[in-house]
DNA sequence: TCGCTAATGAGAACCATTACCAATAAGAAT
DNA sequence: ATTCTTATTGGTAATGGTTCTCATTAGCGA
């Protein structure tokens, strides 16, 4: 059952969501859930390639539902690198995957690889923070 | 003195390496340098831009030296998600990075973001661990 | 020498994640 | 039902990379 439950917190949640975060929501619906439970079920998730793993430098790992490599919602991510804000941008996708399938035929023949996966990740500063710097 | 050893370590290492790795490295040129000393320099590096910060999935933080987006050595990471083996490759970089340097106008003018960097990496399975999946 | 600032190192503290282990649930077979 | 097996769970302790604290030192100009 917290299996169901954390997937259907992933689900329902717009944003990228920590461990935490999610034991805290499911917790809601199963308060005697424990945060081992939670780990574990999302690592379960993971190698199915149900949900991904990111990690945007703060220290603790995000989670969010995979919506497959050409899913009407796949999206990169732009980080800031000053307030960790995280922007999920859909823009320029279509060329990017485009090339990243080219790359990825390209690299597996080449190292001999199964690509499962890629992460892409743009840093900078965003528009609140470039003032300040 | 310990800034100008870990860059030269950095410079001398072919690997990507983590801050312990560097403090062992370091530490025999300056046997009295501290593990804090060897952080909080890398962090100022970074800071400059001379030293990029990653992460391959495996709990530690791995650095190394930046060749400036289109340094000639500059390249991307393809992962093994089983033994953590990290290939560098430069191939298709020049495809990429054009492709890259469109998106990145693109995205910072929309989201109005100061891009610095970009991250990008491939994961899946190696040729040795291919078969035993 | 005095005072000021930046850099250092040892160890403690932090904290997300993982390991351990006993308890429970759900079947399947007898 | 009863036993056996297997999967799942949750509380707690441990792990380990990274960061913090704080007293010490080095450098340097006045």
């Amino acid at each position: 059952m917290p299996r169901e439950a954390i997937l259907s917190t992933l689900g329902k949640a717009s944003k990228h969501l920590s461990a935490e975060e999610i034991y805290l929501a499911v917790h809601k619906i199963y308060p005697n859930i424990g945060l081992t439970t939670v780990y574990r079920n999302l690592e379960l998730l993971i190698g199915t390639g149900l949900v991904n793993k990111f990690d945007f430098g703060d220290g603790r790992a995000r989670y969010e539902l995979s919506e497959g490599p050409m899913g009407a919602r796949h999206h990169h991510h732009l980080i800031c690198t000053n307030c960790g804000r995280v922007i999920d941008y859909t823009d320029f996708i279509n060329e990017e995957v485009e090339l990243l399938k080219k790359t990825e035929r390209g690299l597996s023949k080449k190292y001999d690889f199964r690509i499962a996966g890629h992460l892409i990740q743009f840093h900078g500063l965003c528009n609140r923070c470039k003032g300040k710097k």
